[in-house]
DNA sequence: ACGAGCATCTGGAACGTTCCAGATCGCGGT
DNA sequence: ACCGCGATCTGGAACGTTCCAGATGCTCGT
């Protein structure tokens, strides 16, 4: 081999079992017996077998070996976007578990509209996956459906619906809310104002909570909701809301409560003695918001765990439809302080 | 079929080519020919293996393909951590750019220390990726260097010296560094501490940007860098030097100008009246920190976009090795505002 | 009427694995 | 000396694709 001929960056053909099995004098079925500690090969030569593999430096080639079998030993993670914090935090989770559970996380996600999300889920499908977990309030049940027939499905948050052959890990969105409006009202507020921008399964089922527990304090009169364009203006409606007497503010998720906190820094209202916020999701959001948000914890860690816990059931055969509801707890911050 | 064998949720095997060959009553290799838009097939038949492909549902098993061509046309994207939302906008920038280029991008990301980057590189290269970049200043040459063994190699930041065969993207770091001094100085800031917890490439060369900057504006005296810990308290170092006069903070990154935020909100201490603050990056944190964050814009899509052409530029068979550098530019805002 | 030449199509080999059905060997028991 | 049997190893087929070298059949010019 001449200078000149060195070839470009990601060099000589990778070695395959072959390589291995001609370098130690066995055939490839022993190689690849004895790489996989197969009982059934002799000492010594399990041991030249390995010295060799490690020697050339082989690695077997996933993708042959997904071929043959029919696993991968690889799950998939597709969400809407990674632009709030909290799904990023979610993926977190799931990827710890999965790595526990020796199985190796791809993500894919799209821009921030739903739009995409089927692309996604097909990309993902496209690498023969043994499961995939979808986080986005944007999948409705036809788009889950149809993946679900090329692998593993499972949810994290809510679809619109239960949907037959795929399982769920959920907080329990009403009692997260209940959870603010009762501190809130502990505090004496009884003009909690529900802010929100989403018509999507989880967004309605804090509204719910919002609603029920308004009248379960004797509030239902002042029920009232900002529902508000995706990235459309807070103004003037909760400045109307905050004229008419509201003190306080229940948002949709940790993005809204800092949309207010941004409505009331630009309008000079005191936060949290002129107005009090409580947020959703307890992200990174809500710790570096000023002032910090209190907000309702999703248990991430216990989700993303029993996410991958149920994919792998899936995996080893259960067919019975699960969806699990965990319980948020609510962390107090500035911007709602206890009474 | 009866109703009890009905397999579980992942159902029937999934059709192949010859599936389609055989509905379609010709030969595989016609179809996969009919597939790829090969122009040697007949417009009958052609049509005809499209309309069988689409009825039984058919999708090419990329795996397989991949095992046969040498080429998977997907693209990695390894890095440290997705805890600061500046890399997960990068990250965004590069996918949009590998979308355009009909690649598609699989992410791996390890937990906040670099410690887990290796292991996610190797998992990446197992995948027989025809590139991967990297996002991480906690990558080492020796580490690099190896993976470009296996695929080609960009990286986005800075490493400790460029990896011979390996490109990378940056900014400016030393210009941005000296925007930030610029600034602050134009503000009649005479005393501008510089805060860091990074002896990492991209933060030391922050670090002597902003001290290069301090001697070119005669300030060279009041030069002061403030290194903590990595996630260490601010107290008591910042409350010292603001004892002694520093009214005005260069920080490494968004994450260590709100950390500064932090301590300035816990103690009373008004931004930017009595405190004026820049961070870097110019990520979402910047937007969302109050008082909003002045800081040094990173221009990454622009940054992606080109690790993605550098990738496939390589693919395509480039041998010298590139290394560009962009130019940041500073974005005022209430933490720092114009003069 | 016939071969050339083109358009269209086909069968096998290959990619790197795993799995299956055996082959080979050595050894103890009769 | 021979059989049986476990321990150890092997060759071929299969996974689903692409590519190559050719086969087939049609049209056209002479």
């Amino acid at each position: 081999m001449t200078a000149s001929d060195r070839p470009a960056a990601p060099a000589r053909r990778r070695p395959t079992i072959l390589d291995v099995a001609e370098r130690a004098g066995v055939s490839k079925s022993l190689v690849s017996l004895a790489l996989r500690d197969d009982p059934g090969v002799g000492a010594r030569t399990r041991e030249r077998i390995l010295r060799v593999a490690e020697e050339i430096g082989y690695r077997p080639d996933v993708l042959a070996r997904a071929l043959r079998e029919r696993r991968t030993m690889r799950l998939g993670v597709a969400l809407t976007s990674l632009d709030n914090p909290y799904h990023t935090e979610v993926v977190g989770a799931v990827e710890e578990a999965a790595e526990t559970a020796g199985l190796s996380v791809l993500l894919a996600h799209g821009n921030r509209t739903g739009g995409q999300l089927k692309e996604r889920i097909d990309a993902l499908l496209d690498l023969n996956l043994d499961g995939i977990v979808v986080i986005s309030s944007w999948a409705d049940p036809a788009m889950l459906q149809a993946a679900s027939r090329r692998a593993h499905v499972v949810m994290i948050g809510r679809s619109l619906e239960p949907v037959e052959g795929i399982d769920s890990v959920n907080n329990d969105d009403e009692a997260g809310a209940a959870l603010a409006v009762g501190h809130l009202a502990a505090r004496g507020h009884t003009r909690i104002l529900h802010v929100t921008s989403s018509v999507r399964p989880a967004g309605l089922a804090r509204r719910r909570g919002y609603e029920d527990a308004m009248r379960a304090h004797g509030l239902g009169p002042h029920t009232r909701v900002l529902t508000r364009e995706r990235d459309g203006s807070l103004d003037p409606a909760l400045g109307d809301a905050l004229a008419e007497g509201y003190d306080a503010v229940f948002a949709r998720n940790d993005v809204e409560a800092s949309d207010v906190l941004d409505h009331a820094w630009d309008h000079g209202i005191g936060v949290p003695a002129q107005l009090a916020v409580v947020g959703y999701d307890d992200s990174m959001l809500a710790r570096r918001a000023r002032p910090r948000l209190t907000s309702v914890h999703q248990p991430r860690t216990a989700m993303g765990a029993r996410a991958v816990e149920m994919l792998t059931e899936r995996i080893g055969g259960r067919t019975e439809d699960r969806h699990d509801v965990l319980s948020p707890h609510l962390v107090v911050r500035e911007s709602a302080p206890d009474a």
